[in-house]
DNA sequence: TATCTATTTAGCTAAATGCATAATTTCGTA
DNA sequence: TACGAAATTATGCATTTAGCTAAATAGATA
């Protein structure tokens, strides 16, 4: 179950319209990232990406995006795994999970037990 | 169903301590405000506080309070009416549940659907 | 009308955020 | 070993945010 700190560190990452968009694309698989054709040992997921592909869809520099999936990632909203030469990130669906049976609860038992989800 | 810009506000009103620790009181009674006995006419719900009631619990000042407050109302987490003198303050339960059903969304339908989330 | 209470607005400061460019690090390959 | 590609770190700047106090507004009551 998530704490209050990590709710409020995840809310924050999601609160911001650029973080929120590279949220949605590496969810949703909206950026493809070509594997490099001399590294064919490096096996990756069908949402992975990288960090350059990501700053291709957004008109802010390398070091911006960079910035940002950092932050995204100490969110616990993606995971970032160096393999070779790049960074492969991926979507944390836990973190979804567990939003989802927060919210769920605090629906759940709102005249019961409001107090779960916010544990 | 809640929109992008809809989502962000939210999740940038949650992403604060004092917000959220606002939003933590207010959807779990966590704060009494005693009705004005001159007013007995002025009918609250249960869960009703006011804002000065509100800036009791913290160290800051009233206008600060008062700010936060308007962030939250302003991304629908809670109401506040005008009644007599004060203004009373209740949660919002409808937009956790939109909430709520967002995330279930995104979880149920991540192999097939995760557009849903996103819409 | 004058006053009291509840709240917001105005105006300020310090800190955090979001962006940029330049330099550095890391890894693969010629 | 030197070079190129991927990403981060360093640094700086402009804007936003979060806090404050003082002043203004709105409503109830003396």
């Amino acid at each position: 179950m998530l704490d209050m700190k990590q709710k409020i560190k995840i809310f924050k990452a999601l609160g911001n319209e650029t973080r929120f968009l590279i949220f949605k694309n590496v969810f949703t698989n909206g950026y493809t990232c070509s594997i490099d054709k001399k590294q064919p040992d490096i096996v990756v997921g069908a949402h992975t990406t990288c960090v350059s592909t990501i700053a291709e869809h957004f008109s802010f520099s390398l070091p911006t995006i960079s910035k940002h999936l950092k932050e995204l990632r100490e969110a616990n909203i993606i995971t970032m795994e160096k393999k070779g030469n790049k960074i492969y990130i991926e979507p944390n669906l836990e973190i979804v999970k567990d939003l989802a049976e927060c919210f769920a609860l605090l629906v759940e038992n709102f005249e019961t037990n409001r107090e779960l989800f916010f544990k």
